[in-house]
DNA sequence: GCATATTTGTCCGTATGTATA
DNA sequence: CTATACATACGGACAAATATG
């Protein structure tokens, strides 16, 4: 555990390859948000799940940092709503409750058909939802189901950027990274997104058509079947866990 | 406070005696969340204004506190996007671009007319966007311009409040506090506040009609027009000072 | 219920690197 | 080039709350 968490950070500069070209563009980053990059890693891909809590004490020793920084890092995450803070207790890796899985779906429902809609002016935009739909057959054909999810998240991410604005991508990237807590309860990840993938490319050909309404009309349809799965797969699993917290 | 509005480009007379007043203010929470407090009403009301360079030394002594903890009150405020660091030059009052300015409004557009759209199904959203209108009114009657302005703040927050979204209440904030910076730019509040009095009446009669795109069309027309004529102001105002900070 | 150790909350001083005058 | 001011990160001290036996 202490090693699969310390893992990089000590030598950022022989892995900065992958890293560099994000790196370049934010510009240089802080200790605070390396230890809250590989924390936020080791989430999403759910080492660490919902519920468990993250020792100062432990996570520091393992990472080599102070407590101060390692905080700093806390309060990113927290603010990210990938932590939850209690007072005197430490933070957790947030747990999504049911209504908070419905939110997150009336948002995104909100935001990306709204995006959609208003399509057709920007072919760049276009062009970026293309690139994640083909990312996602190709992965289908590499069978790789991790790259799968990774690219159906891309193309919803495509999809809120046809509103052209930097606060509805971030926005965009919150909800998705809020989501990611939730992919993990689900027993078959792969089937979950291979379904979609279809979608996606008839949504795709709706863009490239100028048939904003009518892309509009398919994605709500994926939204709400995908939000109801989800809720379906998260309420049994959590119905067990609930009652064995207390 | 009056002073520090009133006065122009020059360095208002004691930022830090000012400053020193607030220190019996400083109660029983957290020392740095009460440190943000003082900052964060400062800030709102315009007493340090956007480009505002927040020195440490001077906010420091002024409000007797450690650099260290100032530093983590400015943390607070920076994750609330009141201030910005720059890189080893220290912490300023967010500046927002003309550009910030459009993509606010084109967020609230989006998010607010969506909200609006969608109403109807709840009528205890409609009430408290009722409540908003009567208190710009009541506002209006005593010549309270201040409060004019947080009237419509809050029919605002209400309408996007129609949403029915915890998430989107939240994002709505946000991007209201966001906008505050810009409000104190313009000239004369008074004006601008008040055209929108009547429209917000309007709106809420659509609502109450059952009328949503009705509503919808109203709110998306009298937002445009708030965006030209604060874009209009903003980029008027800030040519000067930016000509003036080399 | 009580006394213990552990963990977190808060705040400080300092050392080092960097940007600006 | 030097001096100043600041950001960053660290380690530690002490209080307060929680967990443990």
């Amino acid at each position: 555990m202490t090693e699969a968490v310390a893992g990089h950070l000590r030598q950022p500069p022989d892995q900065g390859a992958a890293l560099a070209a994000d790196r370049a563009l934010l510009g240089r980053t802080s200790t605070a948000e390396r230890v809250a990059d590989v924390l936020r890693a080791r989430i999403t891909e759910g080492f660490f799940r919902p519920g468990t809590r993250l020792a100062e004490d432990m996570i520091g020793s393992s990472l080599g940092v102070s407590r101060n920084t390692l905080r700093e890092a806390f309060r990113l995450l927290t603010h990210e709503r990938l932590l939850v803070h209690e007072l005197n207790r430490g933070v957790f890796v947030r747990m999504l409750t049911v209504d908070d899985v419905v939110d997150l779906y009336r948002v995104r429902k909100l935001i990306e058909c709204a995006a959609v809609r208003g399509a057709g002016s920007s072919p760049d935009g276009a062009q970026r939802v293309a690139a994640a739909v083909a990312e996602g057959e190709r992965a289908m054909e590499d069978r790789d189901w991790q790259r799968l999810g990774t690219a159906n998240m891309h193309f919803h991410q495509a999809i809120a950027g046809l509103a052209g604005s930097p606060r509805v991508d971030e926005l965009m990237q919150a909800i998705l990274a809020e989501l990611r807590l939730v992919f993990h309860v689900m027993a078959d990840p792969r089937r979950f997104h291979e379904r979609y993938l279809t979608g996606n490319r008839e949504i795709l050909d709706r863009i490239d058509a100028g048939d904003g309404p009518g892309a509009e009309r398919l994605l709500a349809g994926y939204l709400d079947e995908a939000e109801r799965q989800l809720v379906d797969a998260y309420a049994q699993r959590t119905s067990g866990e609930q009652a064995a917290r207390h």
